[in-house]
DNA sequence: CCTATTTCGGATATTCATTGTCCGATTAAA
DNA sequence: TTTAATCGGACAATGAATATCCGAAATAGG
């Protein structure tokens, strides 16, 4: 079980838009260098942030990314499954129907005791990570940083913001 | 995010094994047989169960594998982390000390709000599976499975259990 | 209105973990 | 001591995640 380092990424990009003045945007570009990580491969990650609607795209010269709905609507669970996609974790095959003594397609309406559990599990995890908003994301980011590194960060943005509808 | 198969494999394996009778056990090969899967690779489940000291195995003429304790001491974090490792799924790859307001070492004592959210995820997923046991499943399972198809698993096993210290 | 520039979007190689398989080490019994 | 059968770790094949590139789209300026 193994966590894509995507979804890292696309977390703290998404924290950090929360930082821009409405109507400004950031490029792709912009995200990889403040993160320090390869720009295409950020900028795969964004399409499909994109793609899942939780970021608004706009394409040609002083284009760029923003959040497409305010940051408490959006929550880590939503960008996980923009990356990794919303399919369980665990998925199981029904071995129970193989072999000498499986079990009749009939005898299994609903599903084992393994794959309960599993999905019990599973849905914990969801239910955590959904609980959590990008605003609670930046607070505590905020919270854990020097006020003078927090200026750095305000001035990086202005020069790299773009305007954007 | 996806758990490997083998997981699901072993999981049935340990839950088959809370059958047997005391001082009986099943071969790597009867396992994979009863399960429709294929030998080599139900064995190497197995292996790894053995490594972690869930089954204990015997090898020589005679040989097979049988649960090292008791079922209700096993729970099924104990098996998936025996497949799988217990290395934690989300991997802080600290980012934030890269790019041009990169964090100081010494400002990232404790993790970052992202990863800390992963994380106490993280440790729900794993305490609802660690407070499922082998007895619970298969409880489970027999509470689910018509009288007659038990009658038939008991004589299966009958055939194929294993006397082993 | 047209062109040029800059951006995002999807299609494309590469690396690594998972899946699947095999043969040798080990044990118990004959 | 031999033999047969088992588990254990080393060995390929497959698929997903990682990293990258080039074409499509849209805006700003001429």
């Amino acid at each position: 079980m193994q966590i894509s380092k995507g979804v890292e990424w696309a977390a703290h990009a998404a924290a950090l838009m929360c930082a821009l003045p409405p109507g400004k945007g950031l490029r792709a570009e912009a995200l990889a260098r403040y993160h320090g990580v390869p720009g295409p491969y950020m900028a795969k990650q964004m399409q499909a942030l994109s793609k899942a609607g939780i970021v608004h795209a706009a394409r040609g010269k002083h284009g760029g990314y923003r959040l497409a709905r305010p940051a408490d609507r959006i929550t880590l669970w939503d960008v996980m499954t923009a990356i990794e996609g919303d399919k369980p974790a665990f998925t199981c095959t029904e071995i129970r129907q193989n072999g000498p003594c499986g079990a009749k397609p009939e005898q299994c309406r609903q599903k084992c005791a393994i794959a309960a559990a599993f999905h019990s599990a599973e849905a914990a995890f969801r239910d955590h990570l959904d609980a959590v908003s990008l605003v609670e994301i930046a607070a505590g980011v905020v919270a854990e940083t020097p006020a003078e590194h927090l200026r750095d960060v305000g001035k990086w943005l202005e020069q790299e913001a773009v305007a954007l509808a």
